[in-house]
DNA sequence: GCTTCATGTGATGACTTATAACATTTAAGT
DNA sequence: ACTTAAATGTTATAAGTCATCACATGAAGC
């Protein structure tokens, strides 16, 4: 089935076809947007980078949008996971805590991806009931969850602000208006 | 031989020489921005719209880069005198809580600019001694001020944490993830 | 085995950034 | 005023990008 042939990335494959193009395209996307953010990516660069024509990506995203689209969706679920993991990895009442911590450690280990999730314009722009756009709403219950469960009182509303301020710092460390380290801001926040 | 020739070759312009090109490229780009964000923004637009040709831009910014530092600096400096403004236009007790409503409505009011601003890569890229960065941190000097006049025990720590609660804040609502309005969320924050 | 469908190729058009060589005004210096 | 330098515009062009086309190839199903 998946027959080992691979890639021979100095431009001979063995075989017509790639075998799985798709997740290579993928892999080389997260990998070119870690190091260089998504602005500078290039269907043309990711296409050379597999070593197949600059046409065969669009076999398996539809533009390139579509593609930062899916490192966008897998970054969400990575992210909620992160959020979850770190909610049921110890005490009740310290979850919410962790959950901040394992925040903003994300962001600071992902600056590039977290900026393309959150802060690149793809998912308002994304449909409703398209994937995407149900990893980011998805990424967001956790942290609801935590808060109302906390406090009953607790409101949608007291739940945005608390992602807000997360997502705040998370941005300003990543364009470099801050520097504090983690422990430092969540100090302040009372969280 | 001659191939300079065309006065009107593309426009409606009477003179060799556009006159102003500089700002009408930089309230054009103001404009576009403002309509459809940085990302799609392009030189030949720019110039296409000025009537001039697509080398013309280049006499006035080295690069597109340039051109959307030239607007990102304008930005903070419009927003820091916003934030001035709303300091000075009260009572002393409630400075702060009028600079943080200004803030989200200059966000709110100026969300693509905003992201230029903030979320776009453009200030860590800058050198330290540019215009952009100056205007950058400058930005952030009132909001300091007030935090440690209204409490001498607070850091620069505690002022970066009431920056990224606005920050995120206003960015969470620009990529359409929260819809509340200010006064609902300043409640919550009780800045 | 034959057909069909998914996937990769090459060529192409429209568009962009950016630079170079050349043209035209404006300004400065004498 | 005359000459020349500096700004600022123009044309042409190179290199790169996105996206689509018709076509080639190989894998899977009948």
């Amino acid at each position: 089935m998946k027959q080992g042939a691979g890639i021979q990335s100095s431009g001979s494959r063995r075989t017509y076809h790639h075998g799985d193009l798709r997740k290579v395209l993928l892999d080389a996307a997260r990998a070119e947007i870690a190091a260089h953010g998504a602005q500078g990516l290039s269907m043309a660069s990711l296409a050379r980078r597999a070593g197949v024509a600059q046409s065969a990506p669009y076999r398996h995203f539809s533009d390139r949008e579509d593609l930062l689209a899916a490192v966008a969706t897998d970054g969400f679920e990575r992210f909620t996971e992160a959020l979850l993991k770190a909610a049921s990895d110890g005490a009740e009442e310290t979850a919410l805590k962790r959950m901040a911590v394992a925040y903003l450690v994300f962001g600071e280990g992902n600056v590039e991806l977290y900026r393309l999730m959150f802060a690149s314009g793809l998912v308002p722009g994304a449909a409703p009931d398209s994937a995407l756009k149900r990893a980011a709403t998805a990424s967001f219950q956790p942290l609801l969850e935590r808060v109302t469960a906390s406090d009953p009182e607790a409101s949608h509303l007291s739940a945005h602000v608390r992602w807000g301020q997360l997502h705040g710092l998370v941005m300003l460390k990543a364009d470099g208006f801050i520097h504090d380290p983690p422990e430092a801001l969540l100090g302040v926040l009372s969280i």
